[in-house]
DNA sequence: ACTATTTATGACAACGTTGTCATTAGTACA
DNA sequence: TGTACTAATGACAACGTTGTCATAAATAGT
């Protein structure tokens, strides 16, 4: 039983409660032999310091909030993305050990709109700051409650930019997957995109574009495409990419290689391919998006994809949030800004050289 | 801001401070119209309970610490049993929901023995109980400052069973992935588990035996195999297991089905027979273990397998946790004991029937 | 109508820690 | 030797809440 208090130690160490207390915080003004004494006494009694206590006076709790649903959509297979975000939590894992942080982790779990009794939770707890982290990069107005406390946005962002955010650079992560492609002497560079309303999707096109124009490549809008819709199941979403593949290719003028909205897509796509022995790179060249090494590094042969840089993407959150706080302290303002991370490109064995 | 306190609250409601605080906790004794303006001002004054002050006095914290890898694990490939592990976290949260209690997620990260630093942490923070969730089936013995916090070991269990304990019934399994192919009329059936010193591996290998022995079926040695070792690389990985197809295969009586130690082998046995053509469930029938729906949904055909519960594992380990929290308080002893949970199996495509 | 019990409320202390201020002793400088 | 400063320590209050006890008012039982 944790009983002993800074009192006991006090008593112990023949001094009053305050030079124990001065010990605890490493405050200077103690003589190198009463803080000993006292250190040792500490041991003895199996002191440890009682957080609740010391937060009434400080308002400190060494707390973060973090609000996720990347726990709870783990095995939800139709989810788009959730897998790959429990990814971000270990960034922010890192930086909160290093930081002398606890975590609070709360899942928002199928309907989304309970972080507000999340919300009032750490609130109660006194967290110091709050993650909030999607698990598909998206839009996310938080309730205007949150900006008494200092949060950072964790794979989205709000529209009035009134709190920082990390987010997946999807126009750059597209841009890099068609040069993936195109670096290698590819000239039709097929795009599969999820469903079109996701963001990543409208981003990637924009990039995977771009990167055809810095070339002078004309794009072929037979070669754009998107698959499922937020109702399919996941027999349909296959179904629909079978036909989407077998007409891309079918064209007058095929692609050599397709660059697919996410690696579980790539991973379709081998599958598909496998049944029409299409071989892989030699006769189609497949490009992934995210690096889910599950998939990447297990697929034959073995995907290269843009990576997706989740964990980096949680360390930088967690740090902007813990500066934050340090901030807050002093009761400055700061710019809120939308931060955005991608790639490299991981070099695997799915993409042929023509050069 | 949160700056009201439970006597601003008072104050505006023109009563004592105990009236509000019996208000809050529900008490009798309250008139109702006096109970109504209370909780009225109360909205008025967005006046949330400081728990950190309310701690001091009940020394409850309604904190649970949960000590885990999962996190950390989720990302390393070679890790065994990693991934679904997370699945762990979720039943977790479910019960804390329920009991409105919250987590403290702390991750040991590669080297687990700064388990007693968080531990530590743990204390500090006055958590009421504690989860430490293993990331494979493992033995694991906690340190004996365990003992003085409720404490359930999940996915590990402690050799003097000092403490409950929640894991997967491998033996179980084991028997349910044989009968799988025994009940649809196979004779002969391959089993390839995880490199033998892990625990799921040995209590696999009883449960395979005993399901031949209860229908009278010889085991034969030759189709009893594992694969892998600690330090083997991916790559390493897959060879050896190659290899092993190919003598299991070349027996003069090859199997007509195989049993896998996860659904990960699974998957890189499908590899495999498609190289050789060699379809699965026609020529071969293939059983997996976890039910990791991204593996054993997108495989083709869907994957038959057995299903290891952790989010009910978990479930069942939180509800242990809480039920020993509540007892301790009275100061009780409990039994403590190891509840082991398995199955059912999940039917898909990947069996053939001989019936 | 007088006691015994219940109901509704409040006054006050206590939880363990740290911030503020006071006190003492020691040191530097004239 | 006195004055000004610094170093080392302690006494005490305060943080917001709830437990304990006291009190007043209402109700029930004779």
């Amino acid at each position: 039983m944790s009983l002993a208090t800074i009192s006991d130690v006090a008593k112990a160490a023949g001094v009053s409660v305050k030079t124990v207390s001065r010990v605890l915080n490493k405050e200077p003004n103690v003589q190198a032999s009463t803080r000993d004494s006292v250190l040792k006494f500490m041991r003895q009694l199996d002191y440890a310091p009682f957080t609740a206590a010391r937060t009434m006076r400080t308002e400190k709790t060494g707390l973060i909030g973090v609000m996720t649903r990347a726990i709870t959509s783990v095995s939800m297979i139709p989810d788009r993305a959730g897998l790959p975000a429990v990814n971000l939590l270990k960034g922010i894992q890192t930086v909160m050990d290093q930081s002398e942080m606890s975590m609070m982790v709360a899942d928002t779990g199928e309907n989304s709109s309970n972080f507000l009794k999340l919300a009032q939770t750490f609130r109660e707890h006194q967290a110091e700051g709050i993650l909030y982290v999607a698990n598909c990069h998206q839009e996310f107005d938080p309730p205007t409650a949150f900006l008494d406390i200092p949060t950072v946005l964790v794979n989205c962002f709000d529209k009035k930019q009134k709190f920082s955010a990390v987010v997946p650079d999807d126009d750059e992560g597209g841009y890099l997957a068609a040069e993936a492609a195109l670096s290698k002497g590819h000239q039709r560079i097929g795009l599969i995109t999820l469903p079109e309303n996701i963001i990543s999707s409208k981003q990637m096109k924009t990039g995977y574009i771009r990167a055809h124009k810095e070339r002078g490549i004309t794009v072929d809008r037979d070669l754009i495409s998107s698959v499922g819709d937020a109702g399919d199941s996941l027999d349909e979403e296959q179904q629909k990419l079978k036909k989407m593949l077998q007409s891309m290719l079918s064209l007058e003028k095929p692609p050599t290689a397709i660059c697919c909205g996410n690696d579980k897509m790539a991973m379709n796509v081998y599958m598909q391919l496998q049944k029409w022995n299409i071989s892989i790179p030699e006769q189609l060249s497949i490009i992934g998006f995210d690096d889910y090494s599950l998939i990447s590094e297990l697929l034959n042969p073995k995907l290269t994809t843009v990576k997706l840089p989740y964990a980096e993407i949680g360390e930088k959150a967690a740090s902007l949030l813990i500066a934050q706080i340090v901030v807050a302290k002093g009761r400055n303002k700061r710019a809120k800004l939308i931060n955005q991370m991608i790639g490299p490109v991981i070099w695997r064995n799915s993409v042929k050289n023509f050069l």
